[in-house]
DNA sequence: AAGAATATTCTAGAACC
DNA sequence: GGTTCTAGAATATTCTT
């Protein structure tokens, strides 16, 4: 599976794409990069209308529907992307958060994935890289004690020990992080009550915000 | 995905099937109740000479080439599964202790998958076990010497060992509550946007309260 | 060119039936 | 045990600095 293929086959949907919207990209902050590849070629490979008999947005616009994942491999998959592997093209959804939310059709969703809001592709986050662990413990089954025993379970020992560093690095570290959202959570929540606050008297006495 | 959908197509393979050998079936022992059903399917699914041109033997005999996925999960998964997803007969095979060897076409192979060799089904065993505390550290009984020193060590690695399972369970539990919190975070931060702009609406035009 | 981020591939975990 | 969906892990590849 290394493919360099060109393609072959058209679409001709019945095509009832009413050239939706202009999806007015609200001018990119000018030193962002946008989101990642992966999330606007997507984007654009659900909107483009001519191959809605493939895949498209749902209904109601939140989540999108692949009809046809045979033909979303072969032919789809390879203009925008450099495989035409339907489990690949699964695995970046789920990287990046998306959920297959019905058993019936294949339809995935994310809360920042919607027709005619590119921006919040911004909102999507990269699921991070889980920690590189190495994991050297291999098992042994020597019955009686024999010359190497000894090493080996020193060398062990030495491995097991430097494992459980690092690990306990790791996790202090990682409370870090949990308390600084924490932190961060808070805020958020408390600014959000003010606000809330805030609109209430504002809405009892309009004139309040002159 | 949930078919039931009878099959359209048939095969016209250039079919080089010369009716290869009989598989002598080795009658099985008689309270035995054979391989698995995913292996003996799998078997005979590669082994129909009908279908070499989407699935077959490879040259030596060893492994197998899937050479259309799309048939094979179109017209023959169906025929022998109730499913007709690549992706869960890849799963399955996996389960079964099958690799894919070659990169560049879709060949999986297994030690006990063997042409001609289906008695050696019996020899292929389902992976269970989720959380493998690989280790097997029996205190063997008998040490013959220095019985001191090997056994302290042994202790040790057996501490060692449970301490590592244990932090990297707190360490799979701490992920999950991250990831709630960062999914929280992300909400109460889109809702306080949201709220900022709508407050704006209503700063530049305050009716629009009522 | 090193090092980080993302993409692709293959395998495994986990829930559900 | 089987099917499905998601995640882990190992490489590739690309982007950044």
């Amino acid at each position: 599976m290394n493919p360099y293929f060109p393609l072959k086959e058209e679409f001709h949907c019945s095509n009832y794409s009413q050239y939706e919207d202009e999806t007015p990209q609200p001018m990119e902050g000018l030193n962002d990069s946008g989101p990642p590849p992966f999330l606007y070629k997507t984007f654009n490979m659900v909107d483009d209308p001519s191959t809605n008999c493939v895949v498209s947005w749902s209904r109601g616009g939140s989540s999108f529907v692949v009809w046809d994942t045979h033909s979303l491999s072969s032919n789809l998959l390879p203009r925008f992307f450099k495989h035409n592997n339907f489990s690949s093209f699964v695995r970046q959804l789920n990287t990046y958060g998306f959920r297959k939310i019905d058993s019936e059709k294949w339809e995935s969703e994310n809360e920042g994935f919607i027709k005619g809001q590119k921006h919040l592709l911004n909102s999507i986050k990269r699921r991070k890289n889980t920690s590189q662990t190495p994991v050297v413990i291999q098992q042994s089954l020597g019955s009686c004690v024999e010359d190497g025993e000894v090493d080996r379970l020193r060398r062990d020992r030495r491995v097991l020990l430097m494992e459980l560093v690092k690990l306990r690095q790791q996790q202090h570290s990682t409370r870090a992080y949990i308390k600084a959202m924490e932190r961060r959570l808070q805020g958020t929540e408390k600014k959000q009550q003010q606000m809330m606050s805030f609109l209430a008297s504002a809405m009892q006495n309009p004139a309040f915000l002159n």
